[in-house]
RNA sequence: GGUCUCGUAGCUCAGCUGGAUAGAGCAACUGCCUUCUAAGCAGUAGGUCUUUGGUUCGAAUCCAAACGGGAUCACCA
């Protein structure tokens, strides 16, 4: 039973009967009552003052009177001004909850038969991953969840991007300083090594410009003239001829990276259904080209560059292939979006892609409009902002970046300090000790990444985000674990779940009450979520549950009650909100722990 | 400069398909562990929702402008 569609018919129902008003339930908008108010709907009366031709207060009153006497859902109701205030009835409650332990699939939307393809991650091979990449796995990852709870078939790609002039720079630093060093013989995970190179590069190069810049050359031309951005470049032409030497020099080196990136997925607990490099499809978009100019919708300039004019949908010209005929990076775009539409044709296409990269998406789109492709208006740039720290924005090459692989290594430390402190995990063994500070370090990590809206920046201030109470992972995980402790003693005290009904209750408490609100709100959250690709949707909905069911855990007492039935509907209830913590942390790609 | 985007408590953020006296967490202060896990609960204090105008019965929310951050405007990716 939809609640709150049941009250809009109602409400509905009395406006005709009472001032042959005519609105259809769907557009009678009914919204959460104010806490400081009885009640649980509220219906706005001051849009009908003028169909109605009464003051707003007359008309909540006559519609909470008549809703009190025709509705069986209402139990009483106040009118505030223009507010009229509706409760239910406990009975309702009860009914609901039992309706949420006999579907198993609650919250879960019908199966829309939707392919939505959601690429993310799309890692560069030449450095490890840091901050901000974990914003857009744990976005892309989540968002990929919240997509198949909603019904969609969703295939999680990574499209890598493993070539390039970057890729040769760590190539070519380590060719020069490397030694022979491998990650067996340093000890070093294999992305992190081949990013030691690359920040080598940089430091070998800089030096390089200062000296030709002190010996008279201009700075810009210092930077192009380099020998080793010189040889880099020629590198980057041998790999492209498929020189055999180069060639197995990316390969081994991209080995070491792919070793240390599936380590750290398997950390951070994301994954792909499949894999694309851009190494086999950055050739892909000149046949797009070539249809392009075919049909008109390109032109060709003298020098041989293809270029398309979007000034019609309020962007400028953009170059597609260069005069020399190799590819830029939309061209590789566009030969990718066809080939991803080849292997999952899909009605949407999300790109998990930080927001400094708009302007290229919003072209992307309109290209393929005017290439007039069928899955061009399914793409979306699922755009996030950056993530600052308090000391700014994170410089890669001014080292200020925070390593992905140290962070969740310092989470897992503080998650592990912070428990020994608690002393709560007597009897835990080694390795159940290791998983909790596991489970809590990502918990924390993710929630806090994920409970902003996607679209704006954020600050990762690493003091704050390693706090472990308040609106965080960890304070949600703990009241999974509270739950989990009651129904252990349930279950030790043979109270087995369901065996009594509570068929004869028939009054809550207001917090018993309140928790089945929230209970009840579980699949309007997924669909928000789902529809705004918003995992903070989820996060917000996860704490309200939360705090909603340790209110009532502070309040009110499960094993000291005496009226069987009340007890037997205070474990249902806990096993329901223990489960809907689980579902929708899982949505966040959060676990949730049995003690803690 | 053009385009886009953001501006809510000391800090980090909710709220934004218009509704009541704008909410959380952190930080500060006060209570609550002989009772199911105090990583908790209850409470106090903290606001010109950047500013100005407009639309509306009603604006943090919609529109416009200004101010202030950020992104982007490469034959880079």
């Amino acid at each position: 039973m939809q609640l709150q569609h049941t009250i809009s018919q109602r409400v509905s129902e009395a406006l005709n009967a009472l001032f042959q008003v005519s609105v259809d339930a769907a557009q009678v908008s009914l919204q959460p009552t104010r806490k400081e108010f009885a009640g649980t709907y509220t219906f706005v009366t001051f849009p009908y003052t003028k169909t109605v031709g009464k003051g707003p207060e007359q008309i909540g009153q006559a519609l909470g009177a008549y809703l009190k006497e025709n509705a069986p859902e209402v139990k009483d109701f106040n009118v505030v001004k223009g507010f009229l205030n509706l409760e239910i009835q406990d009975a309702v409650w009860l009914q609901l909850l039992r309706e949420l332990i006999q579907n198993p699939d609650f919250g879960k939307g019908e199966a829309t038969g939707q392919n939505v393809m959601v690429e993310y991650s799309s890692p560069n091979t030449n450095k490890p991953l840091h901050l901000g990449h974990l914003r857009n796995n744990f976005l892309g990852y989540s968002v990929s969840q919240i997509l198949k709870a909603n019904g969609h078939n969703v295939l999680k790609a990574n499209l890598v991007n493993d070539r390039g002039i970057h890729i040769c720079k760590s190539m070519l630093a380590y060719q020069q300083f490397g030694n022979g060093e491998t990650p067996e013989s340093s000890g070093i995970k294999g992305d992190h090594l081949v990013g030691k190179y690359y920040v080598l590069f940089d430091k070998h190069y800089k030096e390089q410009i200062e000296g030709l810049v002190a010996a008279g050359m201009d700075k810009e031309e210092a930077k192009k003239k380099a020998p080793l951005m010189v040889e880099a470049q020629a590198m980057l032409q041998r790999w492209e001829q498929g020189e055999t030497e180069t060639v197995a020099l990316w390969k081994q080196m991209n080995s070491w990276v792919y070793a240390g990136f599936d380590q750290t997925y398997r950390t951070i607990g994301v994954d792909f259904d499949k894999y694309y490099y851009e190494s086999e499809t950055y050739t892909l978009g000149k046949e797009r080209v070539e249809e392009g100019l075919h049909k008109n919708v390109f032109y060709r300039k003298d020098d041989g560059s293809v270029w398309v004019d979007l000034t019609d949908e309020g962007l400028d010209q953009k170059l597609l292939l260069r005069s020399d005929g190799t590819s830029v990076y939309i061209t590789q775009d566009m030969g990718t979006a066809e080939l991803k539409y080849q292997d999952f044709p899909y009605d949407q296409s999300l790109y998990v892609v930080a927001d400094e990269q708009n302007y290229h998406f919003q072209v992307l789109k309109a290209v393929l409009k005017k290439l007039g492709k069928p899955y061009a208006e399914g793409i979306y740039h699922l755009s996030y902002g950056m993530v600052d720290l308090p000391s700014g924005k994170m410089k890669s090459r001014e080292g200020t970046v925070v390593d992905a692989d140290e962070l969740v290594a310092e989470m897992v430390d503080t998650a592990r300090q912070q428990t020994e402190e608690l002393g709560k995990i007597e009897g835990f063994t080694q390795e159940e000790a290791q998983q909790l500070y596991h489970t809590l370090a990502m918990g924390a990590l993710k929630y806090f990444l994920l409970k902003v809206d996607p679209k704006k920046r954020m600050l990762f201030n690493p003091q704050e985000s390693i706090d472990f109470r308040g609106n965080t992972g960890p304070f949600i995980q703990y009241t999974h674990a509270r739950i989990s402790a009651i129904l252990r003693k349930a279950a030790d005290m043979g109270i087995v779940a369901g065996a009594v009904s509570f068929n004869d209750l028939s009054q809550l408490h207001e917090a018993e009450q309140e928790v089945v609100t929230q209970l009840v709100n579980f699949p309007v959250a997924v669909k928000e979520a789902g529809d705004n690709y918003a995992p903070s949707v989820i996060a917000n909905y996860a704490y309200e549950l939360a705090k909603a069911y340790n209110r009532f855990y502070q309040e009110i007492s499960i094993f000291n009650e005496t009226n069987e039935q009340a007890r037997s509907f205070r474990i249902a209830l806990s096993a329901m909100v223990a489960r809907f913590v689980r579902e929708s942390m899982a949505l966040l790609g959060i676990e949730v722990p049995e003690r803690m």
